[in-house]
DNA sequence: TCAATTAGTACCGTTTTAGTACTGATTAAA
DNA sequence: TTTAATCAGTACTAAAACGGTACTAATTGA
């Protein structure tokens, strides 16, 4: 249906959290109270938002989270990979990898390449920074 | 996965087929040999792009489809229209009609209405003629 | 009447997704 | 050194979406 994932629905929404409050540590305990999202969950997110280095995280007691960019150097796309994985419309994008039963006789092989890195560039073109309102 | 769905790739191979060989009535048999989609997912989808008015449909004996719209006035976000509905991000995006859960304290409602907009827009923009290979 | 063909609906099996649970590693503080 | 808090990683389960199929009804030309 060409929609995101709740994931990243919620991936952002944390993600704004924290830049509302930006510089603190934040546990995933404490987030999920402020965004209402479920903890397990939350903590799921931060965990994949971690290894796309997006969110910088301290463990041990007094441990947490908290951005490792600024705002406006986080954009949609970036998130999206994190917990959804790369943006390939169809399986026959090239960048997919995957192998596509028709590409024998296929008249729009490769076609979709070109929509897909448009939608690529719609999403790095909208930051964290504009989703919580902010015009920069 | 912001992906489409196999459904969507079908139709546009299928609506594909039909442009190159415009002007003639073909079966749901036909266009599954021509395809190679199998048939009863042809006949479904053909269906379904018949609600849409993107082809036009005969009955009886005989009959079969043809497009009802030059390649150049069949745009993909129609089609995605037709596969999967309308393009909806988001449960939070204003035209989805679906109410999310978060939306009493969330920090960022609203704010995928324009992202929103960019991917239908793009989608828009595509035509039937421009997969085919055509430039106009 | 008969055969071809689309229209509509309903169903099932698979895959994907969301959500949960559990164990292990790290760190600060008592 | 012990304890408690916290993140890391993995594995599992339940629910929803999707792809595919089957079946019946309606339409039309011969
Ligand atoms: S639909 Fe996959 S290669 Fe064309
Ligand atoms: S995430 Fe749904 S209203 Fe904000």
């Amino acid at each position: 249906m060409l929609k995101l994932s709740k994931m990243t629905d919620y991936a952002v929404v944390i993600l704004a959290e924290m830049a509302s409050l930006d510089g603190q540590l934040l546990t995933a305990g404490a987030l999920a109270q402020h965004t209402k999202v479920p903890e397990p969950t939350v903590s799921k997110i931060l965990k994949l938002l971690v290894k796309q280095n997006l969110v910088a995280s301290t463990r041990g007691s007094n441990g947490g989270y908290t951005l490792s960019k600024s705002p406006n150097d986080i954009n949609m796309a970036h998130v999206i990979m994190a917990t959804d994985g790369p943006v390939t419309l169809t399986a026959c994008v090239e960048s997919s990898g995957q192998h596509c039963d028709l590409s024998d006789n296929c008249n729009v092989k490769g076609k979709w390449n070109p929509v897909n890195q448009a939608m690529q560039n719609a999403l790095e073109n909208v930051s964290l920074q504009q989703m919580i309102g902010g015009r920069a």
